[in-house]
DNA sequence: AGAACAACTATACCTACGTTTGTAATGCGC
DNA sequence: GCGCATTACAAACGTAGGTATAGTTGTTCT
């Protein structure tokens, strides 16, 4: 029951999501059918499945994207669905649409991280905004872990002493304080904490601090800030 | 038109707010009265307006808050005050109730950062948590502000060309190319670089590096990260 | 005019950092 | 057993960072 559009794209105000994957979970077909024309009509790449069942038995693709939802639906309900992929790391920014909705529903929903809630019948742009906003949502979200998980990668090459010096140069120490921490020479010190610049590719000690703020490295910090 | 409350408090589930104060704006004069005692009678602090207007008009206290807005009032209603505290740069987070509302009023609240959105008639208790969610939330964003104002106010004490040599050190440029950027010579930046360490109190120069990623000091950054 | 302060530099000296070269023990996988 | 990574240290050397002392110039306040 997969709709998958022809990766055709025809500009429009949706180029900034251009390659940007849609995924519709919605039971009324003829519904899903009018939603699946509209992205498509703007150029955006969609997949729509008729429950939440069959999204999560899909594999995800690892690009850009949103997913538009109703919230009623059979089995598992699009709210139920928003926390079971919360709890599964999923981070998919997610629009909500009903027919039937109430406040609290709206207001759980957009708790949950919802981008937004929109009740039927809505104007077409009104959606695409959404849909705009969704997808920026992501890729900035992806940019961001892209780059914690290339410094992780980065991390997970330095051996256990290593990362253990790494750590205590970010509190601040200085190399014979970490040579005593470790029960080390300075010299032995020195000598790892080249390595780490090296392999962290760091250029100055500022830059190698940064990473393990965005990192989230910190011992035991005699340090305030 | 304001009940103050009187400064006694009874500990319960409210304690890790005390000396929070919620504010109210409720034109029904009765349920004023009676969220004002349901916040009494958890010991918080409570200040209550008939209208926006009343609000903005007084002169808030600088210390933790919440506001428990009505939707619908005279005048400015409570969405448009939303939208107008936020514009004033106030910040304090916001738990809506109403008897009368709708899923885009709603949706539009929770996107303008609310905390809670609450349909008359709600539980005691619903509200309770509401509060006591929103004015934890105050507390870190005060906290937080709080850290970014001291460090401010510290790095204004520098001279403008400590300043810029902060600046420099920050984004990881050795004393030398610091002394070309400027056209000093680097012995005058090794000292400027002292006077930066000292009266910013940075005890390393990862503490002064970790400084500036909060103040948010950064120039042309020869760095990727 | 004189005091006070900022910006700026020089000489001298000391400490901290970093690299190179070389040595050596340990443990792991094939 | 052989190769390899890891851990560890030493000697030697060069660079970078940091402080103290002392002095110049210019502005501003009184």
């Amino acid at each position: 029951m997969n709709e998958r559009s022809n990766p055709q794209r025809e500009g429009s105000s949706a180029e900034a999501s251009a390659n940007a994957i849609v995924f519709i979970v919605e039971d009324d077909v003829s519904m899903r059918r009018s939603l699946t024309n509209l992205f498509q009509s703007v150029g955006l790449d969609v997949v729509a499945f008729g429950s939440a069942r069959e999204m999560l038995q899909s594999k995800l693709p690892d690009v850009v994207s949103c997913l538009v939802l109703d919230v009623r639906l059979p089995g598992l309900s699009g709210l139920e669905f928003q926390t079971e992929l919360a709890k599964s790391n999923i981070h998919i920014p997610i629009i909500f649409i009903t027919g039937h909705g109430d406040i609290p529903m709206s207001v759980r929903a957009m708790k949950g991280g919802a981008v937004d809630f929109l009740t039927k019948p809505f104007r077409d742009q009104e959606l695409l905004d959404a849909v705009i906003a969704a997808t920026e949502r992501d890729r900035k979200r992806r940019e961001a872990d892209q780059t914690v998980a290339n410094l992780k990668s980065l991390f997970e090459t330095l051996s256990p002493r290593e990362q253990a010096v790494m750590k205590l140069v970010a509190t601040g120490l200085m190399n014979k304080q970490i040579a005593a921490e470790l029960g080390l020479a300075e010299i032995t010190v020195k000598i790892y904490r080249g390595h780490v610049m090296k392999k962290m590719r760091a250029r100055s000690l500022a830059d190698l601090i940064r990473m393990t703020e965005t990192l989230g490295i910190r011992s035991n910090r005699p340090e305030q800030t």
